[in-house]
DNA sequence: TTTTTTCATCGTAATATTGCAATTAACAAA
DNA sequence: TTTGTTAATTGCAATATTACGATGAAAAAA
């Protein structure tokens, strides 16, 4: 019915889930990855860097946001972002141990 | 309009994104983390072992296997799943690569 | 104060995703 | 052949996501 149904998976899959969404789609790659290559907090010229329309970045900075993937500081009439450094170790953590999971015995077909 | 404007991007964000969609769902990591804790091939426990209906794991195994994720092999009336481990490989290079960015000099506020 | 700048929010349209009942397809077993 | 088993496919309903124009809010600039 277009509804997960979150309730019959544990914790950390849903977790799982979560994060890997974030960036599960091009827009959301992009802002982090630009983020990152700023190095610093990023005013306004996102928009611009990625080319959809202001309202729509603004919407997947909210995203991003509520997971507390990034933070934005108010400074006047602009909004800067930049990487939530401890929670993108956190999600990290998370992540790689889903990566990283033992594959060299599987023996398989 | 609801479809992503993937030719804004480039091919390795879209392709970030498209990993990160595959365990973007909670049904989709558990399978996934079955295959990898049995370590070999799974022949048709999945439905019991997830608790979603026929229908649905038939559709999320399709999105792995259309990826490259899993690959299956029919066995009489069964159909026997496991990592595609190459391909395994490479998705988490990809992903590796942009949660590994360098985020220690960032200078943030 | 008025205007401008910058970003968030609202409302809406288009498309995608999730989930399942019903059916079909392919094969094994009787 | 008929029956049973297993999994894919079809069709559909419900919900989620993506994108943007229009508008609103807040602060700086004129």
């Amino acid at each position: 019915m277009g509804v997960t149904k979150t309730e019959i998976f544990t914790e950390e899959q849903n977790n799982i889930a979560l994060f890997a969404k974030a960036f599960g789609h091009p827009a959301r790659v992009a802002i982090l990855q630009h983020l990152f290559k700023i190095n610093t907090c990023v005013c306004g010229d996102l928009v611009t860097e990625i080319g959809l329309a202001q309202p729509t970045i603004s919407q997947h900075l909210k995203e991003l946001k509520n997971l507390g993937l990034i933070k934005g500081n108010v400074e006047g009439t602009s909004v800067c972002y930049c990487i939530h450094k401890e929670n993108w170790v956190n999600m990290k953590e998370v992540i790689l141990q889903f990566l990283n999971q033992d594959i060299t015995s599987a023996n398989c077909c």
